[in-house]
DNA sequence: TTTTAGCACTCTTTAGCCTCGAGTGCTAAC
DNA sequence: GTTAGCACTCGAGGCTAAAGAGTGCTAAAA
């Protein structure tokens, strides 16, 4: 068997593409003779046989069983993604409403990845899912507090990432805002540009020596601040348009449904994979390639969206193995690409003032 | 049909109870010989034939089909709830579950209903809801501003619930730290205790006026601080252990899944379910007891948290109609009281504060 | 050498039919 | 009011037959 992709004639992978096109838009196995009359071949549905035969051997198509039609294997559909898939024009209506999310102005990147991946979710029709990925070592660039009570004030931490985070915090004797502004400066001293596991003890007792009368709150703040770092820490899946997966009747089997969804609710999965990512281009992961197990034959596409060559975020498509791929991409690429712009220039979340997005085009 | 409650006999109740029972168990139509063989009565299965068609003509069981076994009806569930639940005795290890949570001294509400729900889901085994009601007029209590570079800062805002929520701001011109300290004290003048259709024109005014070099400030900031009050009004809804409900076969039917599954991610009708609840007693709602359509099939029971008279959330519990109610409502109490003991005594969140730090964008 | 027509073959799907068993309702006796 | 007995109903499951879709193969044609 010569498994050379350009081994493939003209004309399978005119036929390829014909069967691709046709199972994923019914979902059933395709036989010779609709993709007689669908494509408009100079052969007959026996020559369309042989050819079908000779993909099947080749190992990108598969029969389910002996009298079926057949149905593009994992890798007939990542040589579909590589090599045949053709650009997707978005319709007008389409456009107008990436645009629209445009318009809205969003200014925090959260938001803007939840509106984006439920706008994803409405354009495809597939499930989509915002992603935050895990930071690594974030710090804290700038605290800040805000007096409440004598006995009760908040710690307000702005992160590397320009994330902001709270807590509120108690004290058991009375404090007096002077006291809370001189607590601020000196956690701006001593506590900024530190990940999480670059706290020591050192910092610690500077953290005390400075804080003067006031060194009975420091454990307190030790604690607080630490767990502000892992908050900002930790990643976030954000899942839009759950339901739309049950339209697709491979998702019928409820054992499997049950575990993908579980999957999913757990995050740490899914996560891992973005992390394993590199770059901002489009990474489709067909069945087995992703190594969740539990998607086997499921397809997820996802974007990230980089700022400053960092990750700052994801948008990814969750679907069966028979995605639309070409819709998918091009809806991937038009978000990302307008949330790349929306955050370059037009709103407040710069500071060393961004790269307006990056166009990938697909294929 | 006398269908006055009273009316029941103690056999009666003794063989509705007995089928709720085994059907919450297996979810099958109950047959008389099952009654017979695991309640032990001191009668014959056709007395109990008998009895149990009295019951049916009253309306408490069904049949769903003429040589089947008899299932409860919602009405049937409805008087088990009322009247025949007995108080589920949690296992030790289930306190200790909960009192783990406890220990774990979380400071923001938001995490506590989150961590609560998870539990809730893994004790009870269906799937759990957090819900953090609409505020219909919060206001905010305190502002302050955190200077990041001459053109961006960030405007942070504590809400009459306690909740922080933070929106970053960019200037056309650059602005000095002192501008930005005046500009905090002029915004907690003029905006503080003010609901976002309180804010009227004069107000506008009057910061304008008081802002003097800085008024061309005011237009954005008015707009944030609209943004950040309609931003803390919004309710929440987060499911946990959804992937629970497909163990269930009635959650077999695919279209109603979807459906169901739809509502969830709609959050609208749920939030609307739990406003429109008062006090903070748990409510049970079964199959179309509720007013979303959806969960015919289904039950809700949930229980608000409440705090100096406000309700600052809640936790619920969706499942099939044949819920496990005496577990469920006994976990429910058993989580709920122990938040409400959490936020009362020994946290940060005291002073009628509620909600804790919602952190904004990277980026 | 490649393509095509024809045909036998395979395998799934569906419908119909039957049996089995669970559970009931009714009647007549206790 | 209770119970034993029995006929009846209805769904679940298994079996068979027919229909249909689609293939692989062979032999002839291009």
């Amino acid at each position: 068997m010569d498994h050379d992709k350009s081994e493939l004639s003209e004309r399978k992978k005119q036929i390829l593409k014909a069967i691709v096109h046709a199972h994923i838009e019914g979902g059933e196995p395709v036989g010779s003779k609709y993709v007689l009359e669908n494509q408009h071949l100079t052969c007959s549905s026996a020559t369309i046989r042989n050819e079908m035969a000779e993909l099947e051997n080749m190992g990108y198509l598969e029969q389910p069983h002996a009298s079926a039609g057949r149905v593009p294997t994992e890798r007939g559909y990542r040589f579909y993604v590589d090599s045949l898939v053709e650009h997707y024009v978005m319709t007008a209506n389409e456009i107008a409403q990436i645009n629209r999310l445009l318009h809205a102005k969003m200014s925090e990147l959260d938001q803007i990845l939840v509106e984006a991946s439920n706008l994803a979710a409405n354009l495809t029709n597939y499930t989509a899912i915002a992603i935050k990925p895990r930071a690594s070592s974030v710090s804290i660039n700038k605290f800040e507090t805000i007096y409440l009570e004598p006995d009760h004030y908040i710690l307000v931490a702005v992160s590397s990432t320009g994330s902001v985070k709270s807590k509120h915090l108690q004290t058991k004797q009375p404090i007096t805002p002077e006291t809370l502004a001189n607590l601020s400066d000196v956690l701006n001293m001593v506590l900024t540009n530190l990940s999480a596991d670059q706290i020591t003890l050192p910092h610690m007792m500077k953290l005390e020596a400075l804080l003067g009368n006031d060194a009975h709150l420091a454990s307190d703040l030790i604690k607080a601040v630490y767990d502000l770092l892992n908050e900002l820490d930790e990643g976030e899946v954000k899942v839009s348009g759950l339901d739309r997966l049950l339209q697709y009747p491979e998702y019928s089997d409820v054992a499997q449904l049950q575990a993908l969804l579980g999957t999913l609710e757990n995050k740490e999965e899914f996560l891992d994979l973005f992390s394993k990512s590199e770059g901002d281009d489009v990474s489709v992961l067909i069945g087995s390639e992703s190594e969740v197990k539990v998607m086997n034959n499921s397809a997820l596409v996802f974007k990230p969206i980089t700022k400053d060559g960092k990750t700052i975020g994801a948008i990814g498509i969750l679907g069966p193995r028979r995605m639309d791929y070409a819709k998918v991409l091009a809806t991937l690429e038009g978000l990302t690409g307008n949330i790349a712009d929306l955050i370059g220039s037009n709103n407040q979340l710069t500071g060393g003032k961004g790269n307006g997005g990056e166009q990938k085009d697909d294929g």
